[in-house]
Formats: structure tokens, sequence, C-alpha cells
DNA sequence: ACTTGACTTAGAGTGTACTCCAAATGGTAT
DNA sequence: ATACCATTTGGAGTACACTCTAAGTCAAGT
């Protein structure tokens, strides 16, 4: 697949494509003989997994040095395996601020609903 | 209470303190004669409130907002409302992307978890 | 052969959210 | 009075993650 193939399919743009590979952030992908990418499943897959961990905020550095351990073979297995529970850990905490956050609103949100009601009523009570 | 005191209090740096009322993510603080700012809880609420609403990832943009509309009072009620509503679904959307991507994280976990296991058993078969 | 359009690279530019700095001022201790 | 330390402002600098630009290359169509 072109890289353009690659963009449509998953929605990111051409350069972060090119930009996630500069830096790492998935491991090289195959080229023709004149050096355009030809990305199979295998770079495929990296890019789901990358779309899926930078959607949920998870940092660029640590997915690097996931890809690079990755790279280095079987040696690194628990080092992997630490990384991402680390990831994981981290993830958990931003969900568990997020949800603070969500009761907090909601929370608010009630307050204008009432809030609201009160006006309504105000207003009702002017007009009879 | 100074800016140090409340910087203190609540783990956020006077720098960011100052950026956020110069922003308008928090209404004016009130100040002494000679301009030094003065805490009151007011202001202290509306720290706590942008501070919980910062580490969960809601847009400063969205913040100043929501306070340019509270300082022009009751009639900004129900724009308020809808603001916070959409804050709201926003955090929704992207705590479901963390979830998908914890389940990974997991998923990916338990698979080192068995080849980590499955390495221990050849090591073991060898040294037997 | 020549145009066209997608691709390549290196490097510069952008947006968001801070974070730091310099110069000036104010209140307090000696 | 003088030293000292916290505070003030405006503006510059930083970190992260892209995003865009310029200049060049390559394969396919006419």
């Amino acid at each position: 697949m072109t890289i353009a193939e690659v963009s449509q399919k998953y929605d990111i743009s051409a350069d972060t494509l090119r930009y996630y590979e500069r830096i790492g952030l998935i491991p090289p992908v195959p080229r023709t003989k004149s050096g355009i990418r030809d990305y199979n499943e295998e770079s495929c897959g990296w890019i789901v997994l990358m779309k899926c961990m930078r959607k949920a905020g998870v940092q660029i550095e640590a997915l690097i040095e996931y890809v690079a351990l990755f790279q280095q073979g079987d040696s690194t297995l628990d080092a992997r395996k630490a990384l991402l529970m680390e990831q994981r850990d981290q993830l958990l905490a931003r969900m568990a601020d997020m949800q603070a956050s969500l009761n907090r609103l909601n929370d608010k949100i009630e307050q204008y609903e009432q809030g609201l009601l009160l006006a309504e009523q105000k207003l009702r009570r002017k007009s009879e």
C-alpha cells in the first residue's frame, strides 16, 4: 500500500505517517526499488496500535522506546512488559482524573438545570 | 492568601497561577493596595475547578469561554450549560478512547505474561 | 520527449500550554 | 536607612506533537 492509501484508510495524514516513521514510533516501512514506502500488514498493524495509543494520550517517547525494545529482539521481553504496565498505570491514573472531572461537570450541569428551572418558574409566576 | 501560599496549597506554580489569571482562565484575583494578589475563597474555588478540568484535558479555550460567560451574568446561564455539556461529551469520547487503549494494553501485557511463561518453560526443559 | 502528479527528504513553522527571565516595586528585619 | 526577599509586569523561551514548505525524484500517460 502507498502512503496515500494508508493515510486514507486509517485517517492519519501522510505527513504524520512519515513523521512517525522518522522518529521511530513505527519500525521502518518497506520500500520499492525507487525508495517509495510500500506498507505491508505488519506496518499497518503498528500504525493501528500507535493510533490507538496516541488517541488515548500515551506519550510518544514511551512508544518510541517500546518499538526500540521490540526491534532489539526477545531479550527485551520483560522490559517491554514493564513498559506496557507503566503506561497502563498512567492511563488508569488519567482516567481517574477524567472521572473526577466528569463528576464535577455532571454536578454543575445538574445545578444549571435546577437553576434554569427556577428561572422558568420565576418567569411563569410573573406572567400569571 | 498570597500567591506563594496558593501555589503550595494546590500544587500549581505561581507562574501558572498568574498565567491563568492573565488569559482569563480564572476571574481577576483581588489585590492589596500595593497591587499584590490576595486570593480569597472564591478565587481558590476557581483554581480548584480549573485544576480539575485541566488535569482531565479540558481545553483552556473552552474554560476561558466559560469564565467569560460567567462574568457576563445570568443571561448566559443556558450558554454555560451548553458549553459544559459539550465538554462532558468530549470527555466521554476521550474516556472511550482511553478504555480502548487500556484494553489493548491489557491484552498485550497478558500476551507477554504467556510469552514469558513459555520462555521460562523452555529454560526449564533445557536444564532438566 | 515531456508533462503530470504522487512521492521523497530535510528542515522550518504552528498551536497549545505552560515556564522562565529581567527589571521594577513593596513590605519587613536589622 | 539599607539589605533582603517576595511580588509585580511584559515578554521571551520551552516542550510536545504535529504540519507545512521547498526542492528534488520517479513512473505513467500522451
